[in-house]
RNA sequence: GUGUUCGUAGCUCAGCUGGAUAGAGCAACGGCCUUCUAAGCCGUGGGUCGGGGGUUCGAAUCCCUUCGAGCACGCCA
C-alpha cells in the first residue's frame, strides 16, 4: 500500500488540478508547525510564479477544492501561501487497520529485488575483536536486516582478514619463539601435528609483539614478508600453520559476534580469493590494463572528471605478493562466479574510501564485474572517546570488545537488581539484552558517516534517547497487554477507535509513518532514521500512557481500541528494533 | 600541497531534494509515584546554525569565499 504521505499528496494534487493548477504542486510533507497543523503543502508558493498569482490566492483555491473531504478535518490557507492540513481520526484509523492486516504493515517493496552481498565485520584472525570492530558489525547487521526486510536477497559476508602480512608476522614470531617446529623445516615430509602450537590467548599476544618488532627490526620485517609470500605461494608447512591459526581464532570470533547478535551467511576470507588471483591478473595483463610501475603491477584508474590525483590501483607488489587491493578484487571476481550479485555493499571505516574507489574503478574497467553491477561503499566514522580522540581505555590501550560488553552488562545488572527483586539468572539475561540495546542504539542513532563520541557513562546511564528507553517502552506495553489478557480478555481482533483524544491521535500520527521511514532508511542506507522514528514513537506512546489509564477505563469499547493501539505500537517498535539488530526482554 | 568530510544550545546529536517561531537528549532548575514498571511524564531557562558575501518572495539547508578541525593521498590492512 502507498505511504500515508503519498495518499494525502494525491488528494491534494487532485485538489490542485480541480482548482485549475498543475497537480505537481500537491506534494504534502509533515508539518513543521505541529501547533498549527499535522501536514502541510507548500506548493502554492512554488506555483505562484507560474500562474502569476498571489500564493495565498492559490492556497485558498485549493483549500476550497478540498472542502467537504472525507479525509481532512481542517484545511487552512495561511499567509504567505501555506496549506495547513489536519486529518480526521477515522482516516488514520482506517489506514492503521489496513497496515495491521497487511504483510509487513503494507510496506511497498521495490519492483526489482536485488541480490546483494554485504561485506562487513572484517575482523582479522588471530587478533581479538576490539571496539574498532564494533561499528562495522553493528551498522552492517542493521543494513543487512533493512535490505532483507525490503525484499532483497541479502548475503552477509564477514570477509576475514586472513591472508595479508599479519599472517606472515605471526609465523615469523612463532618461529622465533620455537625454531624447532616442523612447519618451517623444508625437509620435513611427515604429517603436521593436529594440535596448534599455541593457545588462543597466546595467539592474541603473538601478533601485537610481532607487529611492534617489525617496526623496528628491518630484517624481522623482511622475514615476515617472506613468510607471507611463502604462504601465498602455497608452502606446505605454512599452510598447515595457517590452518592452526584459523582453527584457534574462528570459534572465538563466532562466539563474540553471537554475543552481539550479529550473524554472517558466509565466513569467507581474503584467502578464499586466492584461486581467483592468478587468472584475474593474467586477464588484466592480456587486456592491456595492467603494466609495471616502479616494480609493481598497476592499473590506471584515472577518469577525466577527477578533481584530484588518482594513484593507480596496485595489483601486485614488486615481490609478486598479493596485497589488499588484490584480494579485494579477486574476492569480487569470486563473488561474481559463485554468487553473481546485482550489488556489493561494503561497510568499512571511511578512511578506506580511496581504496574502495580504486578497487571499484579497477573492477569495472578490467571487467572483473559486469558494468551494471552496483559497487557501493558505506564508510563510517571513527569512534572517539570523550576527549574527541580515538577511543582508548583509561590506560590508553585498545579496549577489547568483550571487556566493554562485560562492563556494561555488569552496570546493567546492578541497575536491575536495585530496581526489583528478581531471579539472578533472569536478571543476567535481561542485563545482556539491555546492554546490547544500549551499545547498538548508541551507535546507530548517529549518522553512520560521521565520527561519534563513544561515552561509556552515557551508555550506562540509560536515560532519554537511548536503547534502554526504547526497550522500557516496549516492556511497558507488554506488561499492560499481559495484564489485560490475565483479566480474561482477548487481544485478538480488536479495532482502533475512530473517536480519539489528543495523545491518542499524536501516537497514531507516528504509527502511520512507519513504511515511509523504513523505505527511506533503505534507500539512504541510514539506520539512524529508524532510531529517530522509534524514539518519536516511544515518546508519543509514553505521553499517551501518562494521560490515559488504560486498564481502568470504564468504557470497554474504548479500552479495546486502546488495546489495539498498544498492540500495533508494540509490533512496530519491535519490528524497528529487530531491523536495528536487538530485542526487548519481557521485564526490566 | 592536493583532495575530502565536517563546524547547529554548556555537552552529545537530529534537522540539510530551501518554507512559518531551528528540534531532542544530557547537564541546571521546578512539579508528578495509595492507580497499568518514575529506566517514565509535565514544565522553565539556554542558539546572530563558525565568519563574510551571493542566489531567492523565503537559506541551518543551494553557490562562492574565509577561518577552524578531522581524514586520505603506490608496495600495511
Amino acid at each position: 500500500m502507498k505511504t500515508i504521505m503519498d495518499e494525502i499528496s494525491q488528494l491534494v494534487a487532485e485538489a490542485f488540478a480541480g482548482a485549475g493548477y498543475d497537480e505537481k504542486y500537491g506534494k504534502v510533507t509533515l508539518s513543521n508547525r505541529p501547533d498549527l497543523c499535522e501536514y502541510q503543502c507548500n506548493g502554492a508558493m512554488a506555483a505562484a510564479r507560474e500562474y502569476k498569482k498571489a500564493p495565498i490566492m492559490i492556497a485558498g483555491d485549493v483549500a476550497a477544492a478540498l472542502e467537504g473531504s472525507e479525509v481532512f478535518e481542517e484545511v487552512d490557507a495561511a499567509a504567505p501561501g501555506f496549506l495547513n492540513l489536519k486529518v480526521k481520526a477515522s482516516f488514520l484509523t482506517e489506514y492503521l487497520n489496513r497496515m495491521s492486516s497487511a504483510d509487513r504493515f503494507g510496506l511497498e517493496m521495490p519492483d526489482v529485488k536485488k541480490k546483494t552481498v554485504i561485506d562487513y565485520g572484517g575482523p582479522n584472525v588471530a587478533k581479538p575483536l576490539h571496539v574498532g570492530h564494533l561499528r562495522s558489525a553493528i551498522i552492517g547487521e542493521a543494513v543487512k536486516r533493512i535490505c532483507r526486510y525490503m525484499g532483497d536477497e541479502v548475503i552477509g559476508d564477514i570477509h576475514l582478514g586472513d591472508w595479508g602480512l599479519q599472517m606472515g608476522l605471526i609465523m615469523t614470531e612463532v618461529r622465533h619463539r620455537n625454531p624447532g617446529l616442523p612447519y618451517f623445516d623444508e625437509d620435513y615430509k611427515g604429517e603436521y601435528p593436529e594440535e596448534a602450537p599455541f593457545t588462543l590467548s597466546e595467539l592474541e599476544e603473538i601478533y601485537p609483539s610481532a607487529s611492534a618488532r617489525s617496526k623496528e627490526d628491518e630484517a624481522y620485517k623482511d622475514e615476515a614478508m617472506n613468510d607471507t609470500y611463502m604462504l601465498q605461494m602455497g608452502d606446505r608447512g605454512r599452510t598447515a600453520l595457517w590452518k592452526h591459526i584459523m582453527n584457534v581464532s574462528i570459534p572465538d570470533l563466532k562466539r563474540n559476534y553471537e554475543k552481539l547478535n550479529v550473524s554472517f551467511d558466509l565466513w569467507k576470507g581474503e584467502s578464499d580469493a586466492k584461486p581467483y588471483i592468478a587468472g584475474m591478473v593474467q586477464k588484466m595483463k592480456d587486456g592491456g590494463f595492467a603494466y609495471e610501475s616502479e616494480g609493481a603491477l598497476v592499473v590506471d584508474i584515472r577518469e577525466d572528471s577527477d578533481t584530484k590525483e588518482m594513484p593507480p590501483c596496485m595489483i601486485l607488489k614488486s615481490d609478486g605478493a598479493a596485497l589488499y587491493t588484490t584480494t579485494d578484487l579477486a574476492t569480487i571476481a569470486g563473488r561474481r562466479k559463485e554468487i553473481d550479485p546485482d550489488r556489493m555493499l561494503y561497510i568499512a571505516d571511511k578512511r578506506q574510501e580511496m581504496h574502495f574507489t580504486q578497487v571499484f574503478r579497477c573492477a569495472k574497467k578490467t571487467g572483473v564485474v559486469r558494468e551494471e553491477t552496483d559497487l557501493e561503499f558505506l564508510g563510517f566514522g571513527t569512534m572517539n572517546g570523550k576527549d574527541g580522540k580515538p577511543f582508548k581505555t583509561r590506560e590508553g590501550g585498545v579496549m577489547r570488545l568483550e571487556t566493554l560488553l562485560k562492563d556494561i552488562n555488569e552496570e546493567m545488572f546492578k541497575k536491575i537488581r536495585d530496581n526489583h527483586e528478581v531471579d539472578e539468572d533472569e536478571a543476567r539475561e535481561t542485563a545482556s539484552m539491555v546492554a546490547l540495546a544500549a551499545v547498538k542504539y548508541g551507535d546507530l542513532s548517529n549518522q553512520a558517516t560521521k565520527d561519534y563520541i563513544f561515552d561509556i557513562d552515557k551508555f550506562t546511564s540509560f536515560e532519554g534517547n537511548t536503547g534502554p528507553y526504547i526497550l522500557y517502552t516496549i516492556v511497558r506495553i507488554k506488561s499492560i497487554l499481559n495484564k489485560y489478557k490475565e483479566a480474561g480478555n482477548s487481544i485478538d481482533g480488536v479495532k482502533l477507535n475512530t473517536e480519539v483524544n489528543p495523545t491518542e491521535k499524536t501516537l497514531m500520527l507516528e504509527l502511520v509513518r512507519f513504511n515511509q521511514v523504513v523505505a527511506s532508511a533503505y534507500s539512504d542506507l541510514a539506520p539512524h532514521k529508524i532510531c529517530a522514528y522509534i524514539y518519536d514513537t516511544a515518546n508519543a506512546f509514553n505521553s499517551f500512557y501518562h494521560e490515559n489509564r488504560i486498564l481502568n477505563e470504564e468504557d470497554k469499547d474504548r479500552q479495546k481500541g486502546w488495546i489495539a493501539l498498544l498492540k500495533l505500537t508494540k509490533e512496530l517498535l519491535e519490528t524497528g528494533i529487530d531491523l536495528l539488530g536487538f530485542e526487548a526482554p519481557e521485564k526490566m
